[in-house]
DNA sequence: CCAAAAATGGACCTGCAAGTCCAAACCTGG
DNA sequence: CCAGGTTTGGACTTGCAGGTCCATTTTTGG
């Protein structure tokens, strides 16, 4: 039962829900009304609850979905090519050069601690992105160890994990001390565990005995 | 000209930030109105402005105080005395039980993104605390080498900056997905990966070429 | 024991932002 | 071209949470 929307329609709904993530990444959840959103957009209050009838939690949902997406996008397409070091190189430069970019202005932040409270739908959102995220990582260990460049023993899923806690952290850090380094040792100190494997004779992908 | 308080007071205000942090744990920041707080603690209107001048904001600030000392008492004694692996592992395992226990009720998420964008002081409280945490384990990291344990190549500020990010991300990603998989792949890949250090020949603390 | 200061209780005020409503403008297909 | 919908504008309502105020009680120091 999808609400009928003309093509206008949906350029107005697309545009509101850009606009708003745009003034969200920018100040933030909890300081931008739907005034703001309205000014910003070019719309009326009777355009908002029109296209989001139960108002600002299906709006802010929305935009949680709109964000979500576009932090995968936005490391395409290195990270679905994680097949070869230098590849893995290129998808570090650009995760470190996209997080230095937008420095405090980051989806993640906005969506996590803040809508993930008041949007019950926007956890699951975010719980999404992070398992595609993942398992994105994880494919891309998994090919390295086909082509011998990471060792059999590593866990592929549970390097990936470790990986994306490190970045995840990164990012948290970035926004809280305003600094990349440790998003930048993370990454490098992960990778470069998972490219020592291949010369060990031991096993340092597995958890401690 | 800090203002004259009875003991009476002291504990009053005490009691208000401690009820405080407690209700903030449970439902999160722009849950807890004032009146919950009056409610929990026991107190009335006229206490809260009288403790806290500046309102709902300066409760705040000192609440995430609060909630930042704490975080690292809840380490101890392990944090400060990581000086051999079985004391590594027992700290790892403490943060594990911890945010297992806590689950979704995380201090830091009430200080992340919530408390940091409203208060403009709580930045630098979560700041300072992530300096001082990084710190306590980069000590356990120099220790470490001084005893033989980690190659000395290894740098300690950069590990430890890594092992802080795996350890912000895992549970930022245990508030998100409920797993703790995260956080514990993290700490034990990255701990693995310092312990391995001395095996080696190469140097895996370093950054890629 | 008595002033002065601190602690407490709670009624009241106020502003604001979400949400409601409806009338006007507009598209669109038959 | 007209009758149904969709889209738009904006005035109005409402609830609520933060903040103000002051009268009363308790504590403290001398």
């Amino acid at each position: 039962m999808t609400r009928a929307l003309t093509r206008k329609g949906e350029a107005t709904r697309a545009r509101i829900v850009a606009g708003a993530a745009a003034e969200i990444r920018e100040r933030g959840v909890d300081e931008v009304r739907l005034e703001d959103v309205m000014a910003h957009t070019g719309t009326s209050k009777g355009q908002l609850f029109h296209y989001f009838p139960d108002g600002k939690e299906e709006l802010l949902l929305a935009v949680a979905q709109h964000e979500a997406d576009q932090v995968l996008v936005d490391q395409e397409p290195m990270l679905s090519n994680l097949t070869s070091w230098p590849a893995w190189t290129a998808w570090r430069d650009r995760l470190i050069e996209r997080y230095l970019a937008q420095g405090v202005k980051c989806p993640l932040n906005g969506l996590l601690g803040q809508t993930g409270r008041r949007a019950p739908g926007a956890q699951a959102i975010v719980t999404g992105l992070m398992w595609r995220w993942q398992d994105k990582i994880a494919e891309g260990v998994r090919h390295m160890q086909s082509t011998g460049d990471i060792a059999p023993e590593v866990d592929a899923d549970r390097a990936a994990a470790a990986l994306l806690a490190g970045i995840q952290g990164g990012v948290l850090l970035l926004l809280s001390t305003g600094k990349i380094d440790h998003l930048e040792a993370a990454l490098d100190l992960t990778i470069d565990s998972l490219r020592a494997s291949r010369r060990d004779d031991r096993n340092p992908g597995e958890a401690r005995p």
